[in-house]
DNA sequence: TATTGTTATACTCTATAACTATA
DNA sequence: TATAGTTATAGAGTATAACAATA
């Protein structure tokens, strides 16, 4: 077995007096970024889409009622204008369709079509192959732990977030 | 104090039966998106820039003797077209300087000026500021838990994507 | 021939702000 | 007036591939 070659990383530009949660951060995120990036380059290889896109669909796959185009932004993190950009590409793709809200004509609801559905689950398939793998061999304790601890944090910052606005 | 309003996310979509690795995956990049979107916020709110010059500048600042462009690109995990751009923009605010290795002409040697080193470290000095905002609160022993696991996680990951390539 | 880095290209994502339509 | 969504704009990041210079 070839030991890996340990390339420095974002991670690198730390000392042992940073503050600890500095530390946490800058693992996370290079955690994350090694994972994102797996996964972003199989979404264009095996499929030719992107991150932003399978999130999209991913958001409409669990609500078959559909969605407002202001809670996919909401969801998603990004502003109105390009939920709207997103929204016109995989439409022309047929993979979603917009119908106008009879009660209130502002509101458009997304929803997957049956391609968009079918599309969609490949992709998640793969995706959920792909991760599976590059996790394969991490104790299973190891990561219920981690899950565990994820959640505290999720809500702890999300409140912050939400708090300061 | 109000209860923040918990907004569903790209988490949302998972169920009970789902995989472990990407429950944790999933987990894993919520709570990075979040206090990424914070950090992009502060970085472009408070000195008119972005998360890829930070890390540029960040990689440079704890190595003195300066670093060869395919270093960086591999450390920023883009490819090297990209630094070439990054590198550009921040040579002409006078950022970094790119000198030539004498004993291989092919390589350029980049490191922080002083002006560059300065408002880096200010830069880092918000940040961290950021951060420790954003995680006060949240149980010390949590967040020493989180690193080890992190490391582990990290760690696994990287092995698994260098053995693939 | 292989390596280092640049250039050219095309595309996606992103925020901001002005705008339209509806409530 | 307020809200939902679109459009227009401008800019940044990204990958790919062809390229030049050097080893």
């Amino acid at each position: 077995m070839s030991v890996p070659t340990s390339v420095p990383d974002s991670e690198t530009r730390l000392t042992a007096d940073d503050h600890q949660a500095l530390r946490l951060w800058l693992r996370l995120m290079a955690c994350t970024t090694v994972i994102e990036t797996e996964v972003r380059q199989g979404l264009a290889r095996e499929f030719g889409t992107t991150l932003p896109r399978f999130d999209f669909l991913s958001q409409l796959d669990r609500v078959p009622e559909g969605l407002r185009m202001g809670e996919l932004s909401q969801r998603m993190m990004v502003t109105g204008g390009n939920v709207t950009g997103i929204a016109a590409a995989l439409e022309s793709e047929g993979l979603i369709d917009r119908q106008p809200d009879p009660k209130d004509r502002r509101i458009y609801r997304v929803r997957l079509t049956n391609a968009g559905r079918r599309s969609f689950r490949r992709m998640a398939a793969a995706h959920e192959g792909w991760i599976v793998d590059l996790l394969a061999g991490l104790e299973d304790s190891q990561q219920a732990q981690l899950i565990e601890l994820l959640a505290g944090l999720k809500k702890h910052v999300l409140a912050r977030v939400q708090a300061e606005q």
